[in-house]
DNA sequence: GTTAGCATGTAAGGAGTTACATGATTTT
DNA sequence: AAAATCATGTAACTCCTTACATGCTAAC
């Protein structure tokens, strides 16, 4: 099935992964891991949890001991079945995953992935955004009408230019990378962060 | 009511505004103008044209004489009510101008707009994106954790950074012309591109 | 004559927002 | 004691995409 909008599904598992959290604070955190231009609201988190314990992937750990808060909440915590599919989702180089809801979100968990996954992923962004160039590049040519029109899209090259030589930089990086470790890069497990 | 999702409708009205267009040219052109990151689809632009019919924004002239080519098809202009709606629209400086979806189509009618409302505009969208980059700057101190987190941080921080120079270089542009110039800059309309 | 592109639509469904609703706890 | 912020949710609605359906016309 591959449901297109795992997105969120799929960040809230690579955040649960790392340690338990409650609703108010994965938002924040979700927040703060990609660049949402919007921010996430909780009519949308709070649906997307409850999907996601029905599906198994997680379990509801109503608050034993709250530690320095004696305010209940609800905390989640990662389900063997969710990590199972976030291993699986995040081990699939497709299409999906250089698309650009979805790219942020992979690249935020590329400590957790192969390198020839972190390469596919990084190439097939590149070619995503080469194509989306070479289009406006050559839609430019033809009207050169308004000025407003022109600077726009003048600087809207210019920006995906800037995108695709940083994606060339880390695909450098990545090609130097492999060529002195095949080895999955594991970061060390960061202690779970104490949610106050 | 100032109904949030206009930016398809303004658009359509905008490119319309130029010439009577049919709903598969129009397509191509809302792509070129507005750098979607997604190509429309027609499944959003022919029901938005008969709601934008009903409305009575614009007129269905079911093709006359079609120049060049001998198919039919469905041409669109736009109506008195119509361009009464994008005027007052256009006009309007307020936050919705400055939003993701709409800024940069508010920006390509730019040439149709007094010079404060495009002052007020590149002012609001500047100062939307520095809170951005407020919110974006003091997270990146907090977790130092995970290299690929970091560096997707560091360069969405850039990215907007250097939106933020633009809109400067722009508001800068346009001060200077308020100076000389205090009357609207009206382009010479040019001439209806002949769609073939 | 067949393929590629032009041209117009509809139906079902996904993903998320806004607005509403409620209440606890901490800070001032 | 009030205000701010923490915390959890639901319902209605909007906007859009995907997939389907159909047929014309130009070019090869």
């Amino acid at each position: 099935m591959t449901r297109k909008g795992a997105t969120l599904e799929l960040a809230v598992l690579g955040l649960l992964h790392e340690s338990p959290l409650h609703g108010y604070e994965l938002r924040k955190r979700l927040n703060l891991l990609l660049g949402w231009t919007r921010l996430l609201s909780y009519g949308s988190l709070y649906p997307a949890l409850k999907r996601m314990l029905r599906a198994g992937w997680i379990n509801e750990v109503t608050t034993v001991s709250p530690g320095v808060s004696r305010r209940q909440r609800i905390v989640y915590q990662i389900s063997p079945a969710g990590t199972e599919f976030f291993s699986r989702e995040i081990t699939d180089a497709g299409p999906a995953a250089w698309e650009d809801e979805n790219f942020n979100m992979r690249f935020a968990f590329f400590s957790r992935t192969e390198s020839d996954v972190r390469m596919r992923i990084l190439e097939g962004r590149r070619s995503r955004l080469q194509e989306r160039l070479d289009r406006a590049r050559t839609a430019r040519g033809e009207r050169a009408g308004d000025r407003y029109v022109t600077e726009l899209q003048r600087h809207s090259i210019e920006s995906v230019e800037r995108e695709v030589r940083w994606l060339t930089e880390l695909i450098d990086a990545e090609r130097a990378l492999k060529g002195t470790n095949p080895q999955v890069v594991r970061e060390p497990i960061t202690a779970p962060t104490e949610f106050s």
